[in-house]
DNA sequence: TGTACATCAGTGAACGCGCGTTCACTGATGTAC
DNA sequence: TGTACATCAGTGAACGCGCGTTCACTGATGTAC
C-alpha cells in the first residue's frame, strides 16, 4: 500500500513545506517579511538553502502561502459568530473572546497579518487585502440579514462590515502587544477598549436609519 | 559674521542630517525599515557609509528621528480642527479634508508610519505608539470640551479618542494605496466611505449617555 | 587683523561575513512490463 | 514478485556581491590670544 497513490515522496514534499512556513513564521516574530532571508529559513529547518526553491520561488511566494495560512483559522471562527442570532451585546462579548482566544492559539499568525498588511512586500499586501475582502463581504451578508439593517443601502452594510473587519484585525494586534510588553493587566486594558468601542458603533449603527444615511449624498 | 555662535559647521551638519533622512524616507517608499541598509542610504545622500554614524548610532535611530517628523505636521493640522467648534457634520468634513490634503502633501510620511507602526523595530514602534498616544490625548481633551461628551467618565471619552485617531491613521494610509493601485476614483471611494464611518460613530457617540456607558462593568 | 592650535564632519581603504542563485549530482520513490 | 528505467526532492560546492563596521586620515571651520 506504500506505493498507492503518489504517496510518500508527495507526502514527504508536504512536511517539508511546511517545515518551511513554520520556521518562517518563527522567524517573522522578530522582524518582517522583507528582511527574512531564505538561508535563515532552511538553516531553521535544517536542509540545504536550495532545498527552498524546490517549494517557492521565492519569499515573496511564501508569503502569499502564510496569508493563506494565516486568515484561514480567523475566518472560521468569525463565521461561527455570525451564524449566531444573539442580541447586540451578548455577539460582541463573543466575538471579543473569539479574538482573545484567536491571540492566544495563533499569536504568530496575528502578528504577521499585522505588520505585512502595510509592510514592504507588494504581493503579499495584495493577498491579505484580498482575504479582508473576502472576510468583510461574508459579514456584510450576516449583517444585512438581521433586523436592524432593515431599509439599509448595500453600501452602508458593507462600510460597517469594513468597520468591524478592521477592528478585530487591530484589536488582535494590540491585544498581542500588550500582553508580551505589559501583561496581562495592559491586555485586559485592550480588551475591555475593543469591547467599549464595538458598543460604541453597534449604538451608531442602531441609530442610523433616524439620521445618519439621510445626510447629503444620494 | 560667519564665525558667530557656531555656524557654518553646524549648518552644515544639520544639512547633511537632514538630507539622509530625506533620502532614507524615499526609499522607504519602495521597502521597510528593518531591510533598509546604510549604504542604501548613504549612496543616494551622495557621502561615504561612515558619514552616517556623524549623525545616528543605526538606522534605527534614524527611524525614531523620522517618526516625530513625520507625526509633527498632521500633529499641528489636527490641532487647528480640534480648536474649531463646527457642528458635527462639517466637522467630519473638515477632518477627511485634513487628512486628504496630507496624503498628497507628505504621502511618504503617512506611508512610513502606517508601515513602521506594527513594523519590525521595536524602537520605531514604540515611538510611534508614544506619539499616537499623545496625540489621543489631545483629542480627548478637546472632546471633553464639547457639550456631547457631558456627563462621560474620563476613559470613555479616551476610548473614543483612540478610535478616532486609529480612523485618521488608517483611512490616511488607505487613501494613499488606493490612490497608487486604484486612481483618483478608488481615492473617492475611500473617502465616502470614511465619511460615513466617522458619522456612524459620532452618532453612537450622542447617543452613548441613554445606553452604552451604562451597561456592564462601573 | 593675524597667527597658532583645537575641533570634528566627512573620507577611503580594508575586513570578514552571509547573502541569493547556478549547477551537476545522488539516491530514494514511482512506474511499466 | 522481479527487473529496468524515469522522476524529482534534496545536496553541496562554488560564484560574485553588497553589507556594516573599524581605523587612521584630511582639511575646513572654530577659538584663543
Amino acid at each position: 500500500m506504500s506505493h498507492s497513490v503518489g504517496g510518500v515522496r508527495q507526502a514527504q514534499k508536504r512536511k517539508t513545506r511546511q517545515a518551511l512556513l513554520d520556521a518562517a513564521l518563527g522567524l517573522l516574530e522578530e522582524q518582517s517579511l522583507s528582511s527574512l532571508g531564505l538561508r535563515e529559513v532552511t538553516r531553521v529547518v535544517g536542509v540545504a538553502p536550495t532545498a527552498f526553491y524546490r517549494h517557492f520561488r521565492d519569499l515573496g511566494e511564501l508569503g502569499v502561502a502564510l496569508v493563506e495560512e494565516a486568515l484561514g483559522s480567523l475566518h472560521v471562527m468569525v463565521r461561527a459568530i455570525l451564524a449566531e442570532q444573539d442580541a447586540a451585546e451578548e455577539r460582541i462579548d463573543r466575538t471579543i473572546a473569539v479574538v482573545e482566544r484567536h491571540v492566544r492559539e495563533h499569536p504568530a499568525h496575528v502578528r504577521f497579518v499585522a505588520r505585512e498588511r502595510r509592510g514592504g512586500v507588494r504581493a503579499v499586501r495584495h493577498a491579505i487585502a484580498g482575504e479582508l475582502d473576502r472576510f468583510a463581504e461574508e459579514v456584510a451578508a450576516a449583517l444585512k440579514t438581521q433586523p436592524v439593517s432593515a431599509g439599509w443601502r448595500d453600501e452602508d452594510v458593507r462600510m460597517l462590515a469594513e468597520l468591524y473587519v478592521d477592528r478585530l484585525v487591530t484589536t488582535a494586534a494590540e491585544l498581542l502587544d500588550a500582553r508580551e510588553e505589559g501583561g496581562e493587566e495592559a491586555a485586559g486594558r485592550v480588551v475591555w477598549r475593543a469591547r467599549r468601542q464595538l458598543r460604541l458603533i453597534s449604538l451608531g449603527r442602531r441609530h442610523w436609519g433616524e439620521e445618519g444615511r439621510a445626510s447629503h449624498e444620494g
